[in-house]
DNA sequence: CGGATTTGACCGGCGC
DNA sequence: GCGCCGGTCAAATCCG
């Protein structure tokens, strides 16, 4: 395990999750994480998707809007909490990593470019790989024994795309999130008894990435990560699909208001419970390629400050 | 039959 | 240098 997966990678199933129970040092935090939120807590099977929480089990969905209540409203709507979501990670990043953010994510008025480098890196790198494999095949005929090829050189560092992960309680492994993703691998996990699965987005040039797992702690939750940037639309409507809202093209995309992000009802809903109920858990958080550790929690009022500065006023125009 | 999933092999990075 | 581990590939298999 490297240093660079341990600041990066942030899962309760390895090592990094021992440290972390250990010596409390590189504590991290959720984000967002659901526990009892209607609103994101156990994602609807793919039947229930579009039912919106009301279908779910848990918590009490008429006391709050659900995000099928929040997706109906404009993209400019979920522009802005894209927009939120990326410029309030982007701050704490850079905040975390003191000036070393030149790889990624240069801050613009406009938050919807703010990964394209990540992107464009991983994609000729992606490529370029491709195009060695195929090298190696003309080179090599048919021998099947060796698959692979270098993809990159030698010292050069696979620039990392941004992440964006977050927690779920749901019986589902792979959640619903409005996007189509084909499953290219499966790996145990060290120290969980569940698999990680790790799925790619079908959408051709599209290379976004996600994994998911299940916590060895809670059975019941599941923790998929995002990776990377969609360049496309969800090929299936947003409506009623909270993972889809916090994928990272969501996330990233946008610019003016959203309501709910306001409300005092999701900000409580979204972390408070976080360390009520899981208070040893190494909760998820936003990623980046830059190794950053949010800790939230003193959370609630850093998240409060992101909310009120990022989902509350707008971005700058 | 075509697309999705499974699964064993392979690769690179890292620690010892 | 070796072993471990996370991540990925791709042939085989499954499935609609």
């Amino acid at each position: 395990m490297s240093d660079d997966q341990k600041n990066d990678d942030l899962y309760p199933f390895n090592s990094y999750f021992y440290d972390y129970m250990g010596s409390g040092g590189n504590s991290t935090s959720t984000f967002p994480y659901y526990d009892n939120n209607p609103l994101m807590y156990n994602q609807p099977s793919p039947a229930q998707n579009l039912q919106g929480p009301s279908s779910s089990s848990y918590g009490n969905p008429s006391s709050y809007l659900s995000f099928t209540d929040c997706l109906q409203g404009t993209a400019e709507d979920y522009k802005s909490l894209s927009g939120a979501f990326d410029m309030s990670c982007n701050s704490l990043a850079e905040s975390a990593a003191g000036a070393t953010t030149s790889a990624e994510n240069p801050k613009t008025p406009n938050s919807s470019v703010s990964c394209s480098s990540n992107e464009t890196g991983v994609e000729e790198e992606s490529s370029k790989r491709n195009t060695d494999l195929q090298a190696k095949g003309n080179e090599e005929g048919n021998d099947k024994s060796k698959k692979l090829s270098n993809p990159r050189k030698k010292g050069e560092k696979k620039p990392r795309q941004q992440r964006f992960a977050f927690v779920t309680k749901s019986e589902v492994d792979h959640l619903e999130d409005g996007y189509r993703w084909r499953k290219y691998g499966q790996k145990a996990v060290k120290n969980s008894p569940f698999p990680r699965s790790y799925y790619r987005c079908t959408s051709q040039k599209c290379t976004v990435k996600k994994r998911v797992e299940r916590s060895y702690q809670d059975p019941s939750v599941v923790i998929t990560t995002y990776e990377g940037q969609h360049n496309h639309h969800s090929p299936a409507t947003l409506r009623g699909n909270a993972a889809a809202m916090l994928s990272p093209s969501f996330l990233s995309s946008n610019s003016s208001s959203f309501p709910i992000f306001n409300s005092p009802e999701f900000l409580t809903q979204m972390l408070p419970t976080t360390s009520r109920n899981y208070p040893n858990h190494p909760y998820y958080q936003t990623l980046n390629p830059q190794h950053q550790q949010f800790q939230l929690p003193n959370e609630y009022n850093l998240f409060q400050d992101m909310t009120s500065s990022s989902f509350i006023q707008k971005p700058e125009p």
